[in-house]
DNA sequence: TATTAATCTAAGCGTTTGCTTAGATAAGCA
DNA sequence: TGCTTATCTAAGCAAACGCTTAGATTAATA
């Protein structure tokens, strides 16, 4: 028979990932990504098709890097609570191997807009919208909320989150920390 | 004596920096800019000395542009209601002439992150602090608060505008409308 | 051990990038 | 009107882009 591949796909699309993750898309180039995934060109064409398959497969991965602080938001049963919890736990996730990264998807967001391919687009939106149905749930743990509220909130929450994540970017922790603080603890009103 | 310019360096600085806010940096080849523009890459470059140069022009002519609604901020005094009026006029600032293109200088700020080249760096992050100043002044318009949580409160607000700038972008006009009336009617509190 | 075929390396494809330059053009003063 | 000189056009530069391909290598089967 034939040879067998030196590498796993999953282990080179982490380096692809965290490569995105630090210089965005257009960025980051055909050439960096073999250096390092530490593979030939010939073998990221042979496994991803092109730079945008490697892409797509990243944004994947990153979903389920993410998945263990949102399993956390996932299986809380305290409300409010757990959503504080988890704004501070993706601060955290922001920062892990350096800092100023934000998050791959509202950074993908930002920098293809509505430009990016169906397939990208896709996996931007169930991002989102899973984020929402999260905060729906738990804000529905609180009793006395009505459902109208509830969606209100959640529009909120989810849309905070952006901030938060290109705030992570340029802003200092008390600066975000004032944030966070400010969306569970407000002292404005109109 | 000699040839006298054909253009006005302001009116081709204005198209620039539109082509700029729909597609980015990076996106932004010499070669659109010349089209655009309306002149010579020649012409560009005896001008501006490289993209980066027009880059940093527009940038500048983007904030000349938001004066008309930093203006009305920096002028009310009805503290709080002005602020909130500033994040409608906005949202509708980003929407003029085409959607979802959300603020030059946060789009900016997501792209290039602490990659940008100082001097771009110093127009970015005075952007950020003259809003948060203006905030401060409006927040202290309304009597019994505290400097401690006037600095809390435009800590908070200066992130929520980057989330406004990166929402308008792929959210609906009722998922922004809820983000909005929830930071100035909040009903969260853990 | 010889055969087979997928995976590897590395060179190279055509385009596009930011930027430069030689020569044509034209505007103001003598 | 003729000279001067900055501005114009348009061609072209090297480098980097995404992607392809020919040929060497290697692992599993017969």
């Amino acid at each position: 028979m034939a040879r067998t591949k030196q590498y796993k796909e999953e282990d080179v699309i982490q380096k692809a990932m965290n490569l995105f993750w630090r210089n965005g898309f257009e960025a980051t180039s055909v050439r960096m990504l073999e250096k390092e995934m530490g593979i030939n060109q010939f073998s990221i064409y042979s496994s991803f098709g092109n730079k945008h398959g490697v892409f797509v497969e990243s944004i994947k991965a990153y979903k389920s890097e993410l998945n263990s602080i949102r399993n956390i938001l996932k299986n809380s049963n305290n409300g409010l609570v757990g959503i504080k919890q988890f704004f501070y736990d993706f601060l955290e996730f922001t920062k892990e191997n350096e800092e100023g990264k934000g998050c791959l998807v509202c950074n993908t967001v930002s920098e293809l807009g509505n430009k990016a391919e169906p397939d990208l687009m896709v996996e931007l939106m169930k991002f989102t919208e899973e984020l929402k149905s999260l905060f729906i749930n738990n804000l529905k743990q609180d009793k006395n909320r009505s459902q109208e509220i509830v969606e209100k909130e959640a529009n909120y929450l989810t849309t905070s989150m952006l901030g938060l994540s290109l705030g992570s970017r340029i802003q200092n922790e008390t600066e975000l920390e004032d944030y966070i603080e400010m969306i569970f603890n407000p002292s404005l009103r109109v």
